[in-house]
DNA sequence: GATAGATCGGACCAAGTAGTCCGGAAAAAC
DNA sequence: GTTTTTCCGGACTACTTGGTCCGATCTATC
């Protein structure tokens, strides 16, 4: 799965991939507070400081854009999570691993909710390629909380019969819904007792 | 908690509700399957078979007309909840519960999510009072899931000492995040999932 | 350094959208 | 039955937004 870092045919000079890459991060960050929807084009170049032309020079149209960004933070967003989970094998390494996403999303009162989450909700009812990306990043996030139930499995912690992959899902599953709840209720808490929920789960399955 | 059926001190003939509701429904619906933003007052003014100066008569803006479609789905899940629920105190009578939401979300491949999920992720970033509202809609759905889990407590199903508040959180949670990475993939299954690994917890809960 | 292609700024356009306004019909109030 | 208020259709406006276009400038390659 190649991203289309420049399109057709055409040569991007160090200048042009520059400009690109400034596009693609304010519209990050914009789609990321303000929604995609309510994120205008202008809005983008005016954060950018880049022209309109250079905008349509790189990019097909804004749903080509929003593409872009879905593959820039779904980039960052599994890159983060290899980083927080490559090496988890314990119960007290995914409670770490807790504690730095809840610890995160406080600091904005849980306001923005997960990026991937966000992006998914707006967009999958409008955009059906965008869809499918966003639905390959969160099968792939699944798959590094996977291997981490899979590692406890191997030491013994949790017992061969445990469906790991439906575990897996749970606990995506828990984690997306406690962003989106915290998110309405301005509070991270009800995102911090989903996960813990789930945790228990896993424990329990473990000290049978 | 009283929704604005009439705006200030006006009064309301039964023509003007009728009208009103008509306007109300047709947002609803459009609103479920477009999204908030991508559904325009023409787009409603066209499937209500209503002018213009009707929709601006009844209610102030978009906005209002948002805060409406969620009082009037709000209303609908919570009804149709408490009707699910209100006599559930087995962990039985949670699988059907779980069973009737799958199958009915499976009808539309999951397509379009929660009613309630797809308008908070939408609209919490825009408008704080349409955010509240759907909090405490949230908050009210909790309760009812909290009310049965209090039911099998007292009917000896599961100890005293379980925590029926964060369970419905947990529960909720699952529920939300299922319905969303169900839209995403535009398959009911891990929404299944994230219900099943809830109640499994509850009833290992139960067994200990 | 000449040439071709990439990069650039920004004016411009067409379509869509929220919101306003007014004359008149229906219905309630008395 | 008259008067007041609600209800109604739909034209109209002001503005935003995505998207196009063109002339000019930079940059890689030969």
């Amino acid at each position: 799965m190649t991203t289309a870092d420049s399109r057709d045919g055409r040569r991007l000079t160090a200048r042009g991939a520059k400009t690109r890459a400034r596009i693609v991060a304010a519209a990050t960050d914009l789609m990321y507070v303000k929604g995609v929807g309510a994120t205008t084009l202008d809005d983008v170049l005016a954060a950018s400081g880049v022209s309109k032309s250079q905008l349509y020079h790189h990019f097909d149209g804004k749903d080509a854009l929003v593409r872009a960004v879905i593959d820039h933070v779904g980039e960052r967003v599994i890159e983060r999570e290899r980083e927080a989970l490559g090496r988890v094998s314990t119960i007290r390494g995914l409670r770490r691993w807790r504690d730095a996403l809840v610890q995160n999303n406080a600091l904005r009162h849980g306001a923005y909710g997960c990026a991937l989450g966000s992006l998914a909700s707006e967009v999958s009812d409008h955009d059906a390629l965008a869809r499918q990306a966003l639905s390959r990043l969160f099968t792939e996030w699944q798959g590094l909380l996977a291997d981490v139930l899979r590692r406890l499995q191997d030491g013994g912690t949790l017992p061969p019969e445990a469906s790991v992959d439906q575990l897996a899902t749970g606990l995506m599953a828990a984690l997306q819904g406690g962003y989106m709840l915290a998110q309405t209720a301005r509070d991270v808490t009800p995102m911090a007792t989903a996960i813990d929920m789930v945790l228990a789960h896993i424990e329990n399955l473990s000290e049978r």
